[in-house]
DNA sequence: TAATGCAATATTGGATCCAATAACCGGACT
DNA sequence: AGTCCGGTTATTGGATCCAATATTGCATTA
């Protein structure tokens, strides 16, 4: 394991980080079967914390147990993915409504004008650069946690949580996330302008505390990365 | 540990199952430093499934870490368990909702009135009965089972059963679970008679394929679970 | 040639061992 | 007397060791 990174972080941490990583990459493709020495070499660590690891990672469900055989890399289909973002939309537009109907400080109302003014400054340039979609990537995430934490609620904040490490799910992943085609380029423009648009209703219906309204412009804003399903999952 | 039941069962899920008993149970009460050592002497197992659980249980969240101390467990306040039964009647709500719209099987809208049936039994004798409780326990458990089984949706069926675990928010928690005395057996049978006239709606609507209906009507149904909340704890 | 049984091997899972380090206690100094 | 410092102890976290067991490959035989 790279000691590049012992900051603060428990190695078993790191080893459940990397794997994500190499699952959510496809370096490990689904059905694989994964073992804990063959790992452990690989990312130059001792057998324990891999096998911690992997309970973990089979408690997310990235990862099944396969008997006495391990686990295998779970396998996700389309349909899965996009069941995977219904419940992200039904999750934060619960949120959205608590928040709307417990009454939005003028401080959450604030920050997530904030967001859309820097959103707005992507997505309504003409010219689309070249890191813009890192950019928005970390303005949509932040849009969306303030409103997932300003519901207060506890399980739903975790439950979110959960749901958010499954493929595809999280509202950072709307872009899909590979180093982006030119074609493609055009898809996130345009995605990210509807994206833009759903964001300045929703901080409208919120400060109007129209809580069934702004629970279903959440609903219906996080379809919007269904588009990556049917891009980079043709089956 | 406890070696009557080596049945196909890891030691260290033992150990999760038996720890989760005595947070629930309150022998480890909220706060309580969780150490290692103590633990696995107490359990008769080494360190080693103990340390597996622990982690396991703060994913939970029935523990939280506490820095380089190890872990204690977590407090959950009033507002905590009734936040985690909305959001049990949230996901059980689309649940229904899911599976109204995707047109209930006959042998599902069947299976839903065997469940009536039985808990009729039950719910509408004048004389209620000593282990009538679990009985009905198990009836209403199998009721929401089958119903969040049918929406086919994995990442809405895992995030349930996360915040199953936390306490006091699954449906099979709806009578509290201590042993009653006479009045709350009073109480008991209040809440069973509502929520028995509860599942008649809920199936009705469901063979009628109304969604919307459904899903409101579940969530109100979850929320018969928050009496325990004032019952038990006063706070 | 295919099936079966035995042996070698791979692999999981738990127990133990070791190092790092944070909390704790006591004493000395201001 | 209070505070700071140093050593002791407790405790976590990772590495290694060992036992149980399933899997695989090979040889033998019908």
């Amino acid at each position: 394991m790279t000691k590049s990174a012992p900051a603060e972080l428990k190695l078993r941490e790191q080893v459940v980080l990397k794997l994500r990583e190499l699952i959510l990459g496809g370096e490990l493709p689904a059905g694989q079967r994964v073992a804990e020495i063959p790992i452990s070499e690989r990312l130059g660590v001792s057998r324990t914390p891999v096998r911690q690891a992997l309970t973990i990672l089979a408690q997310e469900g990235l990862l099944s147990a396969a008997g006495k055989r391990g686990y295998v890399v779970h396998a996700f289909s389309a349909k899965d993915i996009i069941d995977a973002i219904e419940v992200r939309g039904i999750l934060e537009g619960a949120a959205a409504r608590l928040a709307a109907e417990a009454g939005p400080s003028e401080e959450l109302l604030q920050a997530l004008e904030n967001c859309i003014a820097d959103g707005a400054a992507i997505a309504l340039q003409d010219h689309y650069g070249m890191d813009d979609d890192v950019r928005w990537v970390e303005i949509n995430g932040r849009f969306h946690r303030l409103i997932v934490e300003a519901s207060a609620n506890m399980a739903l904040i975790s439950a979110l949580a959960l749901n958010n490490k499954l493929p595809f799910a999280s509202a950072e992943a709307v872009l899909g996330g590979g180093t982006p085609s030119r074609q493609i380029a055009r898809r996130h423009h345009e995605v990210l302008v509807r994206a833009h648009a759903d964001h300045q209703k929703i901080v409208e219906a919120m400060r109007l505390r129209q809580g069934a309204r702004v629970e279903s412009l959440m609903q219906e804003h996080a379809r919007l990365a269904e588009v990556n399903v049917t891009l980079f999952r043709p089956d």
